[in-house]
DNA sequence: GTCTAACTTGATTGAGCATTCAACTCAGCC
DNA sequence: GGCTGAGTTGAATGCTCAATCAAGTTAGAC
């Protein structure tokens, strides 16, 4: 019952959050949407950055199972489930007429000078991000480059997507995220024509472990 | 004079909206800031949101001399020039501590649902920028693939640009950045590539004037 | 049954906000 | 010399906000 109270009140501040950001909620808004009263909100919640710390562990703890698992289903190819992923935000946008993006960037965006907790959790979500990517590719092996900095192209791939989003809310228009995506496209069929001409060469994986000379790929 | 008072808020709602964002700067901030008086600023612009207007067409008319000029200055290379101009954010994230990023991302990404005029402005910033990259795109000709869409790459360069800085915001760590548009210089070097390997093969551009087979680089 | 502590209620507080306005200054002009 | 109007002044207005709190209710322990 409690418990229902505190939860209606992250689960109201969460779409809250996404939809008009933090500063410009109010603490009325909450708790009009929730439901609740203000003494129940501030006997769950020291103030209002509280609320805003519990609704980013909630996204970070909810990663696998309200982000991931719905965007890869029954997708079981490692390149595959990374253009799931974005599809998935694609999905976001158009839902919401391109309004609302990614809640964690946005939220990243806002808050100029955060509290070092907030930052951290928003860090976090990042992280979770990048790293359930980066095991994608890893999974990937032999179909991009060896020389390939795993971490780093993970990076990217949030990096494309934070943008196409931005791009796509402000112009009002989808097709600048599916031209950026289009675009990460096109630079992992390029790393996979690498990858594969190298190993005809007989410099791949599979046969003598020489180093492939390290394409352009990874150079600074 | 007057247009001295008026010029001086709005450098100051400049910067402030860029260190603090819209919603947290207040008049009074802006007031304090231009040493000037709640009745000059309301002589001049109706409210708030004309304040935001006058900046973002600020930006949008310097994008020229206040961006481009300093970031090329001396470099002539077209490919280089989308480089530099990464390298000028990279600095303004770095001057600033990773604090702030991009002005208008920022803006973008903290004003949920702007009004038309307000979305039109932050629309019309990102284009002249994308329009930029594109025409370094178009100048460097053969040097990247025939079949290549200049625009999408383009406006993948401003993505980039805006995922990067937004992540080294976050980590409070420019490598973040560094990170990310050493992908993209992958990218275009695995274009440049193309482009040569093509020429090798005498279907490039200088030859006869048949088709390229179009590479992985514009497929959907 | 009664005690306790977790939870709820909503009116209240005080700070900060965007905006207004009536009174003022002063340069330029006839 | 006095008129006009663009520009300036800062106190005042009315509103919204985050946060408080004293008085309640409820659920479970014993």
């Amino acid at each position: 019952m409690a418990d229902d109270t505190r939860s209606r009140i992250v689960f109201a501040a969460m779409e809250l959050f996404w939809e008009k950001g933090y500063a410009s909620t109010s603490i009325q808004d909450v708790l009009k949407r929730s439901a609740a009263n203000s003494g129940s909100l501030y006997h769950f919640f020291p103030g209002k950055q509280d609320l805003l710390l519990a609704v980013l562990q909630t996204y970070r703890s909810g990663i696998d199972e309200m982000l991931l698992r719905p965007a890869w289903g029954h997708i079981k190819d490692p390149i595959e489930r990374i253009f799931a992923l974005l599809a998935r935000y694609r999905e976001l946008v158009v839902q919401t007429e391109c309004f609302y993006g990614c809640p964690i960037g946005s939220l990243a965006l806002e808050l100029h000078e955060p509290d070092p907790a907030v930052r951290e959790l928003l860090a976090a979500n990042f992280l979770a991000w990048t790293e359930a990517v980066q095991r994608c590719i890893v999974e990937a092996g032999e179909r991009l480059p060896r020389a390939i900095n795993s971490r780093e192209l993970a990076e990217f791939v949030l990096t494309t997507m934070e943008g196409a989003v931005m791009q796509s809310r402000t112009f009002r228009d989808v097709s600048y995220f599916d031209r950026s995506v289009s675009q990460l496209r096109a630079y992992f069929d390029l790393l996979s024509a690498t990858a594969s001409a190298a190993s005809d060469r007989g410099i791949g994986p599979r046969k003598r472990r020489r180093r492939t000379r390290s394409t352009t790929a990874t150079r600074k």
